[in-house]
DNA sequence: TATTGTTATACTCTATAACTATA
DNA sequence: TATAGTTATAGAGTATAACAATA
C-alpha cells in the first residue's frame, strides 16, 4: 500500500473512500457492542436525552437526518418503545418525540457502550491524536451544512 | 440536505457520529461532482486502473466491500458498460473483473472529480490539517482489518 | 401560501445464509 | 472438503417528489 499523507490523486488519499473504511472499522466496534441500535439511531436518541422533548424538524437538523429518513427510523424506535411521538397542541403540525423511561435506560447504556468504542480509539490513536480527529471531523461535518 | 438548527457539540464522544456527518459533507461534495457514481464504485474503478484486470476477492477486499456486495456492484457497472466480467480460464471458479475504454474514461473523470472535492477540503483544513486527517483516518481503518 | 410531517418510490449499501459450480 | 461467486432475503440509510393537514 502507499505511504505519506499528501493527496496524490491514488486510491488511498480518497476522502470519501477513507471515511467509509474508517466508519466500517468504528461502526463495527460500535454494533459489536450496541447491538440493537444504528449509529443515527442511537444519535436521535442521545439528543433526546440531552434536550428533552423535540419536534420533528429541530431534531433531524440536531442529528443530520433527512426528514423523509426520520419518520421511519422514528417508527422504529416508537415501535420498540424508546420513543413517544404526539401532536404538540400549540402547534398541530408538529409532532413532539420524547423519551420513555426504557428510552432512557437505553440512552445510558449506550452511552457507556460509545465509551467503549472511544476508548478502543483512544488506546489506537492516543489522547491528543484522537482529539484532534474529532476536531477536524467536526470542522468537516460543519462544512457540510453551508455547502 | 437538513437545515434548520445547528449542530453545538454536544454528540462530541460519539465517534461514529462525527464519521457519517463529515461523510455526508464529503459525499455530497463528490455527488455533486461525480453524480452517478457512489464512493465505493469510484473505489473499484479506481482499484481496477491502478491494478489492472482482477478477481472478485481480492477486488472486494481492497475496495472493503462484502463479497454479497461486490456482485450486484459490479452488475450495474457492467450494465454501464464500465467494466467486464470473465470466467478465469486457470480457474473457472474466478471472475476475472477488468476495466473497458469508457471505464478507464470515467475513472480519469472520477480523479480530476475526487481532486476538486480534495481541493474544498484543503481550503477549509489546510493541507497540513487535511495531511494528518487522512493518516489518522487510515489507520482507523487499517485497525478496522484487524479488529 | 408556507410549514410540518407522511407517504410513495427508488436506489444503494450492508450482511448472513443457503446454494451452485469448480477445485 | 474447501473456495469463488451468486442468489435470496432482510434491514436500514439516502433522497426527491407528491401529498395532507395545519398555520
Amino acid at each position: 500500500m502507499t505511504s505519506g499523507a499528501r493527496y496524490d490523486g491514488t486510491l488511498e488519499d480518497g476522502m470519501a473512500h477513507q471515511l467509509r473504511r474508517a466508519s466500517q472499522a468504528v461502526n463495527a466496534s460500535w454494533q459489536l457492542r450496541s447491538g440493537d441500535l444504528t449509529p443515527p439511531q442511537f444519535a436521535v436518541l442521545q439528543i433526546l436525552d440531552e434536550r428533552g422533548s423535540l419536534d420533528q424538524k429541530t431534531l433531524g437538523a440536531l442529528a443530520a437526518v433527512d426528514r423523509s429518513t426520520l419518520t421511519p427510523l422514528l417508527d422504529r424506535l416508537v415501535a420498540r418503545g424508546l420513543v413517544t411521538k404526539n401532536t404538540d397542541p400549540d402547534n398541530r403540525r408538529r409532532q413532539l418525540i420524547a423519551l420513555t423511561p426504557a428510552g432512557r435506560e437505553r440512552t445510558a447504556l449506550g452511552r457507556e457502550q460509545a465509551q467503549e468504542t472511544s476508548r478502543w480509539i483512544e488506546e489506537l490513536l492516543g489522547p491528543d491524536r484522537l482529539a484532534t480527529l474529532t476536531l477536524l471531523l467536526r470542522e468537516l461535518g460543519d462544512a457540510g451544512r453551508e455547502q
